[in-house]
DNA sequence: GTATCATAAATTGGCGCCAATTTTGGATAC
DNA sequence: GTATCCAAAATTGGCGCCAATTTATGATAC
C-alpha cells in the first residue's frame, strides 16, 4: 500500500546523490505531474534515509520541479503552459545569442564530436528508455554550447531545461517528433559545417521552439 | 570567541527564513569572502535551531554562493573575475533581447513608476546601507524587466544576480560608481520615454557592463 | 628553539524519535 | 440514502543526541 506509485524498485547505493535519482525519474516520466511525493515511500525507493529523503525534496522545490505544501507534503509541479513558453522564449534567446561564436570557433574535431553526439541521440531513439534519449539530447546540447565559451551560459541553460521538464510527454509528444529532433541535430551541425551562423540560429530557434 | 565574527547580533524572527537572512549579510558585506560560516555561530546569531542552519546553507551552496567542503563545513566564493564576466554578458544577452518589447509595452504609468523606483535608489545612494542600496537597485531592475512580458525571465535575472554578488565590493567600488548607476538609470527611462529602443539597449549593455 | 607527535576540544554530519497536523474510515443522526 | 461528526491511522516536520572527523593545544624529543 505505501509502495503504490512505485511499482519497478531500484537498488541504489545510498552514495549516489538521491536529488538526481528523484530528478531523473521526474524527467523520465516514472513520477507523473501532480503525484504525491510520501517521504516514506521515497525513503524505502531509493532506500536512504528520512533526512535524505528531506533533503532531496527541499533542494527539487528550490528548483521549482516539486511544490511543497506545508502539512500536506511535496507534489510534482503540474505542466505549465506559460512557463513553458517564456522558458522556451528565454532559451531561444541565449542559445542564438552565442550562435555567432559558436560557429566561428567549431573546429573539424568539435564538428567531429557533435556527429557523434548526434548519432547516440538517434541510436536511443530507436531502442532507448525516456531518461536516455533526454540526456544524449542534452549532452549534444551542452556540447554544443560549451563552443560558446561561456561556461556560465551552459550551465544556466542546463539548469532552465529542467525547469519544464516535468511535462516530458508534452515536449516528445510523437515518435515523429523525436525523430524530428533527430535530423534537425544533424541539420544544425550542417549549418556548423559551412560557417552559416544566420542559418544555424535559426535552425536552433526553430529546434527549441519545434515549430 | 564562538561569535567571533559577528559583531552586531539581530533580534531575528524565527518566522523568517534563515536562507535569505544569511543571503542579505553575505550581499551586504557583512560575510566577507572566504569566511568560514559555523553552524553554532549562525544558529545562535539568527535564532534559529540547526537543522534551519543546515538546510539555509545546503540551499546556498546549491546556488553557489557558499561552498561545502565535506567535513570541513561551508564558506562565502571567493569573488571569481571569470564567472563574473559571464553571468555579466548573459545578463546584456537577456537585458538587452528584451529591450524593444520594454519599450513598445511601457505605458506613461510605468515611466512614473520607473522614475520612483530610480529616485528611491538616489536617495539610498545618500544615506542607505549597502544592503538597501542593492535592494533598490534589484527593484528598479525587476520592474523594469516586467515591462518585457516574460516573468520567468524577471525571476531568472534576479537569480543569475546573486551568482557574483558575493563581490559586493568589487561591483561598487567607489562611490562615484554608484552615483553613476544613479544616473544611468534615468538615461534608461529617458530612452524608454523617447520608445528609443537601440539607444535603450546600449544604455542597458553599458549600465550592466559598467564601461 | 623548533619539529613532531599524542591528546583534548571543537565541529560537522548522520540518524531517529515524538509532537502537531492532516487524512481516512466508520458510526450515528436525520 | 446521505450528510455530519468523531476517533484512529498516517504523514509531516521540528528538534537533539551521538559518532566520526578535523583542528587546536601542549608536551616531549632532538
Amino acid at each position: 500500500m505505501a509502495d503504490a506509485i512505485f511499482d519497478s524498485r531500484v537498488e541504489a547505493s545510498a552514495a549516489r546523490d538521491v536529488t538526481d535519482l528523484i530528478l531523473q525519474d521526474i524527467l523520465a516520466g516514472a513520477l507523473m505531474p501532480g503525484t504525491w511525493l510520501k517521504q516514506v515511500d521515497l525513503e524505502r525507493r531509493y532506500n536512504c534515509t528520512r533526512p535524505d529523503v528531506r533533503r532531496a525534496l527541499d533542494r527539487l522545490a528550490q528548483k521549482r520541479l516539486v511544490e511543497h505544501v506545508p502539512n500536506r507534503g511535496y507534489h510534482v509541479y503540474e505542466p505549465d503552459g506559460r512557463r513553458a513558453r517564456e522558458v522556451s522564449e528565454i532559451r531561444v534567446i541565449l542559445e542564438t545569442a552565442v550562435a555567432g561564436t559558436i560557429v566561428q570557433n567549431a573546429s573539424a574535431d568539435d564538428v567531429r564530436a557533435l556527429r557523434k553526439l548526434a548519432k547516440h541521440f538517434d541510436e536511443a531513439t530507436l531502442n532507448g528508455t525516456m531518461l536516455e534519449l533526454y540526456e544524449a539530447n542534452l549532452a549534444f546540447h551542452r556540447q554544443l554550447l560549451m563552443l560558446g565559451g561561456n561556461i556560465e551560459l551552459v550551465d544556466l541553460v542546463t539548469e532552465i531545461r529542467q525547469r519544464t521538464s516535468s511535462a516530458p510527454v508534452s515536449q516528445w509528444r510523437t515518435r515523429a517528433r523525436v525523430e524530428q529532433s533527430g535530423r534537425e541535430h544533424h541539420m544544425m551541425i550542417d549549418a556548423i559545417e559551412h560557417r552559416d551562423g544566420t542559418l544555424f540560429a535559426e535552425l536552433t530557434r526553430q529546434h527549441i521552439l519545434q515549430k
